[in-house]
DNA sequence: AGAATACCTCAGCA
DNA sequence: ATGCTGAGGTATT
């Protein structure tokens, strides 16, 4: 029987807690076996293990690629964005906000991952109108289908995420993901699947756009078929650096109501739907109540809200 | 401009 | 049980 060896990656729980972030609904492809959370990243499975100081960590190879060997900490400074210390965050919004300053204690270690872009448009297409439990369900059934395998782990196949090419190869694909549940979204994940892979075909990746202004990042999400305000503010903020992007979903809206009526002066809600309008309104709001960094504010209220912890 | 409605599916709940 | 409601919205009217 061999001996897995571990590595260790130095960031505390404080930093980042696995168990609040990676189920929240940034990434829907995190899968926890007991004390482990595993996943694929850069084409290899990764499997995380939180201690109070550190996080240990090992990869599995694809079987088909043993050779090729990857730099896992830069994978996960990345993936963790570790570049940016939360402490000083909270510190900051709690400064601002003291709403946030209550909550933040019962709420450590929310940060934003920093994730692929095209996993992360394609994702967040799918999530609207959705629940995280169906579609972190789509998501695998996505992988499952269209991906490619990687390697098995404790019983369970993990596949990469496909690739824009994989989803517009034929328009059958339009089908098929409505047989995997899709619904709807089956017809906005082709379509923006062709744009992307042409765009792609045209010499262009997606991560060039890192780097843009936020402004012209979400405008160029924008034009995607099943990508709105929403949509385009969570695709900003997890994959192109636009930390002060502020996704306004359900849950948000009901604690602008319930804890922030003062700070964004809101009309008395007179339509059930968030007219553009009054999102991007409540958006600014926010941003210049949290600052810079505003997304990572949100997400820690946002979680608190799904966690529903008074 | 702003509000209303259709849209796929399914978990959660009464 | 059987039927509703709402889910990290968007596109269309």
């Amino acid at each position: 029987m061999n001996k897995v060896t571990w590595n260790q990656f130095k960031i505390p729980i404080k930093e980042v807690s696995l168990d609040v972030v990676l189920p929240s609904g940034q990434s829907f492809r995190w899968r926890q076996h007991g004390c482990e959370w595993v996943s694929v990243l850069s084409g290899h499975i990764i499997i995380l293990r939180q201690k109070e100081d550190h996080i240990l960590y090992r990869t599995i190879a694809s079987t088909e690629s043993l050779t090729t060997s990857m730099d896992v900490e830069s994978v996960l400074n990345d993936y963790f964005n570790t570049s940016i210390k939360l402490s000083k965050l909270y510190r900051d919004f709690g400064a601002r906000d003291a709403y946030f300053q209550t909550i933040a204690p019962l709420f450590s270690g929310i940060r934003i991952l920093r994730q692929d872009p095209w996993e992360t448009l394609c994702s967040f297409i799918c999530s609207s109108n959705n629940s995280i439990k169906r579609i972190t369900q789509m998501i695998e059934n996505l992988c499952l289908t269209f991906g490619t395998y990687v390697a098995s782990y404790d019983g369970v196949a993990y596949y990469t995420f496909p690739r824009a090419a994989d989803l517009c190869a034929d328009s059958s694909a339009v089908q098929r993901l409505r047989a995997l549940g899709f619904g709807y979204r089956a017809a906005y994940v082709y379509k923006t699947a062709l744009k992307v892979h042409n765009w792609e075909l045209s010499g262009h990746k997606l991560s060039e756009l890192r780097g843009s202004t936020y402004q012209d990042v979400r405008e160029f999400l924008l034009e995607f078929p099943g990508v709105g305000p929403k949509v385009a503010d969570c695709v900003c903020l997890m994959a192109f650096d636009c930390h002060g992007s502020v996704p306004i979903d359900t849950h948000m809206w009901n604690i602008i109501q319930k804890r922030y009526a003062k700070v964004v002066k809101i009309r008395p809600a007179k339509s059930k739907t968030l007219s553009k309008a009054t999102y991007d309104d409540i958006s600014s709001h926010l941003r210049a109540l949290w600052g810079g960094y505003a997304g990572w504010a949100q997400s820690v209220l946002f979680i608190s809200e799904l966690r529903k912890t008074p």
